[in-house]
DNA sequence: ATTCTGACGTGGG
DNA sequence: CCCCACGCCAGAA
C-alpha cells in the first residue's frame, strides 16, 4: 500500500544505468537524451552525477555519454589523462579537441522508457 | 537543517 | 553572438 509515491532515490541511478548499457558499441548519446529518455527531462545534470557513482559498473560504458555538443566533457573523471577519449577511439569513435568527431552520425538516440 | 557544487540543457537579455 | 539564471537530483561540508 504505497500510501506515497515511494521511489528510490537509487531507481534514478538505474534507470540512467539501464540506458547507458544499451549504447550500442561505437555509438554515443548525451546526457539530455538519457534524461529525457527516463521522463527526467532537465535532469541532465543528475544524470552525469549517476555517471559519477557508475565507475565501479564494469556494465555502464560511461566514456560513450557526451554533452549536447558531442564534448567529452566527462573526460577529467577518468582515470589517466585521455582514457576517455582512448576508450572511444578503440571503437572507432574519433575524438578532436575534446569533440566527437561525426558526432551527429554518432549519436544514439535512447527508446523512450516504457 | 542549510548551502554549495556539479560528467547538463534551455531560455531570456 | 555571448552571458546569466534557473531547474534538476544527490552528496559533502
Amino acid at each position: 500500500m504505497a500510501t506515497h509515491v515511494t521511489l528510490d532515490k537509487s531507481d534514478f541511478f538505474e534507470r540512467v544505468y539501464k540506458v547507458v548499457r544499451d549504447i550500442p558499441y561505437g555509438r554515443v548519446t548525451t546526457y539530455g537524451a538519457i534524461a529525457k529518455s527516463i521522463g527526467a527531462p532537465g535532469a541532465a545534470r543528475t544524470v552525469g552525477y549517476a555517471m559519477n557513482a557508475s565507475h565501479n559498473l564494469p556494465d555502464v560504458p560511461a566514456h560513450r555519454v557526451v554533452n549536447r555538443d558531442g564534448m567529452l566533457t566527462g573526460k577529467h573523471h577518468f582515470p589517466g589523462r585521455d582514457t576517455m577519449q582512448r576508450l572511444l577511439a578503440q571503437e572507432g569513435v574519433m575524438v578532436q579537441e575534446d569533440c566527437v568527431v561525426n558526432f551527429k552520425a554518432l549519436f544514439w538516440q535512447p527508446d523512450p522508457l516504457v
